[in-house]
RNA sequence: GGGCGGAUAGCUCAGAUGGGAGAGCGCAGCCCUUACAAGGCUGAGGUCACAGGUUCGAAACCUGUUCCGCCCA
């Protein structure tokens, strides 16, 4: 892998780079978990974006933490394991494959079942997973050998078992119920798969006759007067003094001209428009737990479509909204529309393809999931899950202590067909063949005997002499009434166990993609089966994701995973924020405001990107990004590279590998090493708690502000004079950036590793090699100490340059009067440092030096400077200066002086506090004196 | 209607357990100093949304208010 070329480029490419040491990594199998089972073991499941999906903002983000701390934990020594895949997302997959045929004038019924379901599979196989090498391309370190699909054999297996157990449990069960329905999408959805939002609509005042009073009416006010064909009565609040004596009269619903009655039911909101409400149990509801209550038939008036069903009499085959428009002409013309206000309501969509949902009654398979959830919150307040950031555990609670049945069947063919038949010969409790009561209706009519057969029962269908095969693959809709006995197995059946017959029909639905997901962490290492990865990675160290999911996908996964594992499926859950842009705005495609990944990947490298969102994936708040942050991080990138070249120029003097703070001999050295494990402490502490921003602002800070502006500067002075010793320098230089490259390196794995490879010529690989750990620790806090003398030495007469405007080429000369014996030795030893540094000509250090008329000043606490600058610059202006600073010192001064002067403070506060505060009063102190008095002798001269 | 989160420098945001506020970008001045102008040095800039309270001490804790965002019904 080793470069031969031995010229090292201006800058860093990253395009040029990336691609090859992505392949390098994946070659070697870096990728895998060790092999060593005496590492312990470190495991992280993606969330399986869809096969459908490209890489946005979110995955991005997404992927960039799980890589860090995979990258992190793997050069700590820990075996491991980052398990990717994707999802099989049955609605948005078939709606891909959908769309396409849809060019071709073709829809999935002119395939059927069989042939589309083949379509689908061929477009997964060419087209889905391009999100994979998008996550290439970022760095993702996945181990690509064990990558997963919901669909996949195994999976599918663990998806049927989990089904099969639950239902032999009693914890699956069918009912007919209302439920959310799509009428774009032709499926159910679960609660959490509508979106509610809030519309301005119309609240519509509509007059009921009254039977027997003519000329009465009682007025109801709707949102959805094409319901009213359904309604089957009207209900009051029993408390309600203006309705009480009619409840019992019964009404005649216009247009239909039912007769429906008045009934009672506390529910009833007595401020909602006129106090009364129309009922309409099949197409709301709330109206449905009404009927419950008071034994209310249900009028079905719109069908799958969203269309008017026989029920709606002349409105019969119209649109729901058409129906609507023509309801309200009609309700006016008979002078029964009242009128009509402006009204605010949540309506519920479709999450994924947005058309308004409507309630709609058929039977589906449903989730028993209070005995499921109970654990499911248990484990988490016994503290064996945690989520960071804390907060969001009280969204996981709420939610789930108030968690409703979980509908999981679809009507869909893209997806776990559920594992159950029904048996057409089995006879019903009323003697009748169950076929008699499975109604399947036909998208393509089969002809026989030239005439058109668009559906019926199961079994007349049959005695027609239509095949079973040609029944499903002709069938739009099945149904299956709630009565009819399923059958389950756990391979595919031809006859039915009690009576025989060979007459079975699947259960057409299939399962909610969340469903397989929740199976997520145990299907993929290999559950039912009882495999090593599933002993090893299991259960999983943490799990990243987006808070949007923490109801469809992670509380699912921790009442499976404690159902079927009995053990949670992770032990931390992070929860990352939400990627908006630069505005806070949500990227949307229809804002036009997205930014694509690939390219600010293109852009400016996959690292400089990378970085960009770890440094600001700061718990708990959502990220702005911006283009011009991706930007600032390339900088940081060509600061390193322009650090190592700096670097690289004295690689022949470099004579070991590593050295301590105790082997170090010089000062500099040793307080860069000690510096070194301050950052290496900082950004382990910091990864530890998830905290990605300060932790990369860690090493960003020390690289930079430590490393280069302080160390490299510093080292100069040592390299390119003669009489020093060079060779530790640069044994210091290498050791320490080579940790830095290792801390950054699950940052920014290229540049890392394309400088260790084929810059540095290391072994193998940075991402295999050892992660600077808090038992490096070494520090010499005496060197600490003693090079702030130095620095701040330097940072004193650099300020005065830099106020007083005195030009980088004029070379001053400056005098240092110390106050202890201390800060004299360290300052001598330092002297060429300060003197390259602070680009002086000549500095001289006494303890006994007197001030020259004239000078600038700078008072620290041990030391103070002296510069003769009445030459160079106006004395005015540093009598200014000195007396802006004098100002503010002696505001600090009054400030402490309040402080030490309350007896309650010096009582109450910590002894440590109140010492700090006294000893930097009285430095204050001592600082102000300086300054008038230096003051005073500036006065003498002007 | 119920719940949650946010408000800190011009902008974007840090600020773990209360001890006189930090970064990055931007801005201003000086500088092409032999790793780096995608850079260096220096600097300006803040009633920590508002009003109360707890405390010796509050950006942080409590109460209320305003504005913004999200979730649930």
């Amino acid at each position: 892998m080793h470069d031969k070329e031995n010229s090292i480029s201006e800058t860093y490419n990253p395009e040029k780079i990336e691609t090859k040491l992505y392949s390098f990594w994946e070659e070697k199998g870096f990728f895998k978990p060790s092999s060593e089972t005496n590492k312990p073991a470190y495991c992280v499941v993606i969330p399986p974006p869809n096969v459908t999906g490209t890489l946005h903002m979110g995955h991005a983000l997404n992927a960039t933490l799980q890589d860090i701390l995979i990258r992190w934990k793997r050069m700590l020594g820990y075996a491991a394991l980052w398990l990717p895949g994707t999802d099989h997302a049955g609605i948005a997959t078939q709606n891909v494959v959908e769309r396409q045929l849809l060019q071709e004038g073709r829809d999935r019924y002119t395939l059927g079942r069989t042939a589309f379901l083949q379509k689908v599979w061929q477009w997964k196989e060419s087209c889905g997973g391009r999100i994979i090498d998008q996550l290439k391309r970022i760095g993702a370190s996945c181990d690509w050998s064990r990558l997963r699909f919901t669909m996949d054999e195994g999976l599918s297996k663990a998806v049927k078992e989990v089904f099969l157990r639950l239902f032999e449990e009693g914890l699956i069960y069918r009912d007919l119920r209302l439920i959310n329905w799509c009428p774009r999408c032709h499926t159910a959805l679960s609660d959490l798969e509508v979106e509610h939002e809030e519309l301005a609509g119309k609240l519509y005042y509509i007059k009921y006759p009254i039977k027997d009073l003519p000329g009465n009416y009682i007025t109801v006010a709707t949102t959805r007067p094409e319901t009213m064909l359904g309604d089957t009565a009207v209900a009051v609040n029993p408390e309600d003094n203006r309705y009480k004596n009619f409840i019992g009269k019964i009404l005649i619903l216009p247009l239909i001209n039912r007769e429906i009655p008045i009934i009672a039911d506390s529910a009833v909101d007595m401020e909602f428009g006129t106090g009364a409400v129309k009922v309409t149990p099949s197409h709301d509801f709330n109206d449905a737990e009404i009927a419950q209550r008071h034994s209310l038939a249900y009028v079905c008036v719109i069908d799958e479509e969203g269309r008017m069903t026989e029920e709606a009499g002349i409105y019969r085959g119209m649109d729901r909204y058409e129906a609507r428009k023509k309801i309200i002409n009609d309700l006016i013309e008979l002078g029964l529309l009242e009128k009509t206000e402006k009204h605010k309501h949540a309506v519920g969509h479709c999450y994924r393809c947005k058309t308004v949902i409507e309630p709609f009654q058929t039977v589906q398979w449903y989730v028993k999931i209070k005995p499921l959830a109970e654990e499911a919150i248990k484990i988490v307040e016994e503290g064996k899950i945690r989520f960071i950031p804390e907060g969001w555990v009280n969204n996981y609670y709420a939610w789930m202590r108030d968690i409703k049945d979980w509908c999981i069947s679809r009507q869909l063919w893209w997806g776990h067909r559920i594992p159950v038949w029904y048996c057409a010969k089995c006879k019903k409790d009323n003697g009748k063949e169950q076929g008699d009561g499975i109604e399947i209706l036909f998208y393509k009519p089969a002809i026989l005997n030239g005439k058109e057969v668009w559906g019926g029962s199961f079994n007349e269908l049959r005695s027609l002499g239509i095949s079973k095969e040609d029944i499903e693959q002709r069938a739009k809709i099945i149904k299956i009434p709630k009565d009819i006995k399923p059958i389950t197995s756990r391979e595919e059946i031809k006859t039915c166990p009690s009576c025989g017959s060979e007459e079975l029909i699947q259960d057409p639905d299939v399962l909610d993609t969340w469903f397989s997901s929740a199976l997520w962490p145990f299907s993929t290492l290999g559950w039912p089966e009882e495999t090593e990865d599933l002993k090893r990675f299991y259960p999983t160290s943490v799990l990243v994701t987006g808070f949007d999911i923490i109801f469809f996908w992670v509380a699912r996964m921790i009442m499976m995973g404690m159902k079927f594992m009995k053990d949670v499926p992770f032990r931390d859950v992070y929860i990352h924020a939400l990627v908006r842009d630069s505005k806070g705005q949500k990227m949307s495609k229809s804002k036009g405001n997205v930014i694509d990944p690939l390219v600010m990947i293109e852009k400016y490298g996959a690292d400089a990107f990378r970085f960009t969102l770890a440094a600001f994936a700061a718990q708990g708040r959502d990220i702005k990004f911006s283009e011009e942050r991706v930007e600032g991080y390339r900088h940081f990138i060509n600061k390193i590279w322009n650090a190592m070249k700096f670097i690289m120029g004295f690689a022949n003097l470099r004579t070991k590998e590593k050295i301590t703070v105790e082997e170090a001999k010089s000062l500099k050295n040793k307080w860069i090493l000690s510096k070194l494990s301050d950052a290496i402490f900082e950004t382990n502490r910091a990864l530890d708690a998830y905290r990605f921003n300060d932790a990369a602002g860690a090493v960003y800070q020390f690289l930079w502000h430590e490393f280069c502006d302080w160390y490299i500067e510093l080292s100069k002075v040592v390299l390119y004079s003669e009489e020093e010793d060079k060779e530790e320098t640069v044994n210091c230089l290498f050791f320490v950036f080579e940790n830095i490259l290792k801390l950054l390196h699950p940052f920014m794995p290229y540049v890392t590793e394309e400088i260790w490879l084929n810059i540095l010529k290391k072994e193998e690989s940075i991402m295999v090699s050892s992660y600077p750990s808090v038992n490096l620790l070494d520090r010499d806090e005496e060197a600490v100490k003693k090079m702030g003398y130095i620095i701040n030495a330097i940072s004193g007469i650099r300020s005065i340059r830099g106020e007083l405007n005195i030009s980088p080429s004029v070379n001053l000369e400056v005098f240092i009067k110390t106050l202890t014996k201390e800060v004299n030795e360290v300052l001598s030893e330092g002297y060429n440092f300060i003197l390259k540094l602070a680009r002086l000509s000549k500095i001289k250090i006494a303890k006994d030096i007197v001030r020259e008329k004239g000078s600038a000043i700078a008072v620290e606490r041990d030391f103070e400077i002296y510069i003769p600058v009445r030459d160079i610059v106006d004395i005015e202006q540093e009598r200014k200066r000195l007396s802006k600073e004098l100002e503010k010192t002696e505001q600090d001064i009054k400030f402490l002086n309040k402080k030490l002067m309350n007896e309650d403070f010096i009582r109450n506060a910590p002894k440590e506090v109140v010492e700090k505060d006294k000893l930097k009063y009285e430095e204050l102190l001592i600082r102000s004196d300086k300054i008038k008095e230096n003051l005073k002798v500036l006065e003498e001269i002007s």
